[in-house]
DNA sequence: CTGTTAGCGCGTTCAA
DNA sequence: TTGAACGCGCTAACAG
């Protein structure tokens, strides 16, 4: 192949300094006299038009080097393969574009370990900041993030322990709303399906149960690693308990318990009523539709991103940003 | 924040060269003299000692720009937010992080427009290879992809006019599997369910389809834009026809047309059986289960990034890639 | 007003 | 084991 184009070729074939060159290629030339530099209009395009030519490509390296600044923001998602968060990244996706900034992604798949490790080679990748969904027990690893002094935004969860700007769903909100949706659907009795997992959109939305049914109402935890076969045990048990109304707390445990139930010949949506977390694609398949909390992942995508966006612009700006908490939340709604 | 420990802060502090810190960090140093340069075992403890005291960070920029090379591939994908490529994303991370690269992400939802947007956005960060699912008439951004010298992978797919290097289900051979199971279930009236779209991996099946049960054989095709409405059509038609085996050719026009069916009291699987092409959790909700050929995306994703690696390789030693044309050619497995 | 010179940022690598 | 050039683009300082 034939090796890039630098600078350097621009100037001397246009016969002009590497400087100006320079200047052009970043348009800090204005015809109107605003900004520092005047370059003759006839010097301009020819310098573009050589660029252009030669297919000039700036090396994205040396730009980094010398301005100190990567444009790439590391994320750290639970797993890329769950429609959930395939969603986000997705959403994150296109405002990181908007602004000029790269993403790259990891999953942590809930192991702490893991998490560690893509937190330290992200680092090592220079990322100007980080956008993170903490694996459950990962505490150690988030101190560790704070003391690095590096911008991160938490979305999904929060931790108690964590003063940090975080960006999530109101789920005890969520949660209200699901019951009453429940409720107007005619359920009496009702319980609900949780993950096993103990982070807060979990325990947010399980608080919320138990604080409007009863300290007493029923919760079943599902374990991450073994969701199926759980599933098959508390739908026996549900059917056992005459239960006749089940909010699931996200699509996973969602899927599988509604599975169980079916296979069980449950008429799903007459003889137990449900109201789901997150968007599956099975919900559409029972009349009437499975009604669910959809979160806002576009507007959490945005606030995110644009959040971090500002804790840089900030620090760029010689500001502490250790201080910076703010959580921002934001209302999930029935489908 | 305080600025970033260099190379340079560590050689003042340890009283050593530049160079010897480099070499040390590099591991370029070997007890057993077998590489270029030796260091005394306690200089290299004193530097080592050092960089750990100081939390030295190489900065990627700077080694970025002096080796030439990036270690990031740009992957292009349909849809992060559907499964199927979702959990291709996540694959290739995985291998990506083996080699030491890092991938940035991009999705096209199918649009040729965006495909080249992204293809010319990863160009000016410097990626070193592409690994991409070439949207439907992206045919002229191939072009110029294949033109511009940057080696690349396409997964997935394969255009007829383009001989370049693919990783790849037998599609054709998976069809196969598929209309045999369908019969083993007794299923005597075969339709196709396809989508909209022309590209290789369906329409590879349906001219397996055809080849196998006749010229006539009855194929339908949603658009991608309106997969929903279409198949309530579809699926009036299917019942009208008396059709009692049905072949999916992708999980987004599965999904649909189980739906449209079920909500029509259908009794999937004993009314109509069907198959499908890869997964989705709603196939489990049946008795018996949906069938579904599953193809090794683990091993796709393997294939792709390390035939994209060796492409590397050949390219940085000098050698022509632009003869490179294998297509490897994996088989789906029926579930 | 238009343009140039020269040093910097930081790790790598060759010649000494 | 070291000095110094190098990769490439940015930009302060300066000149015609």
């Amino acid at each position: 192949m034939q090796k890039n184009v630098t600078i350097k070729d621009i100037a001397r074939e246009a016969g002009v300094s590497i400087a100006l060159v320079s200047f052009v290629m970043n348009n800090r030339v204005e015809a109107d006299g605003k900004n520092k530099y005047r370059v003759s209009e006839s010097t301009k395009e020819r310098i573009l038009e050589v660029a252009r030519r030669m297919n000039y490509r700036p090396s994205s390296a040396a730009r980094m080097l010398r301005q100190g600044r990567t444009h790439v923001i590391g994320v750290i998602l639970s797993d890329l393969a769950n429609i959930f968060y395939g969603t986000i990244a997705k959403e994150l996706e296109k405002v990181a574009y908007k602004h000029g900034y790269t993403l790259i992604f990891g999953s942590t798949e809930e192991d702490p370990e893991r998490f560690g490790r893509l937190v330290q080679s992200f680092m090592e990748k220079d990322v100007e900041g980080f956008i993170v969904v903490p694996a459950q027990g990962s505490e150690e690893c988030m101190t560790r993030l704070v003391h690095s002094g590096k911008p991160f935004v938490v979305i999904d969860r929060y931790h108690p322990d964590f003063n940090v700007p975080t960006v999530l769903t109101d789920n005890e909100d969520a949660m209200r709303t699901a019951i009453k949706a429940l409720q107007k659907q005619g359920a009496t009795k009702i319980d609900m399906v949780s993950y096993a997992m103990r982070i807060s959109s979990m325990t947010d939305r399980e608080k919320a149960f138990r604080e409007t049914l009863g300290p007493d109402a029923k919760i079943y935890h599902l374990a991450f690693e073994n969701v199926e076969q759980e599933a098959e045990k508390v739908a026996d048990d549900l059917i056992a308990r005459g239960t006749d109304g089940v909010i699931t707390a996200s699509n996973v445990p969602g899927v599988a318990i509604v599975k169980a139930l079916f296979k069980r010949g449950i008429h799903i949506q007459r003889d137990i009523k449900f109201v789901g977390f997150d968007y599956s694609n099975i919900y559409g398949l029972f009349d009437p539709a499975i009604p669910y909390m959809l979160q806002p992942l576009h507007e959490i995508s945005i606030q995110a991103a644009e959040y971090l966006f500002q804790i840089i612009a900030m620090q760029d700006k010689g500001e502490d940003i250790s201080k910076i908490h703010d959580r921002i939340i934001l209302k999930a709604t029935l489908q």
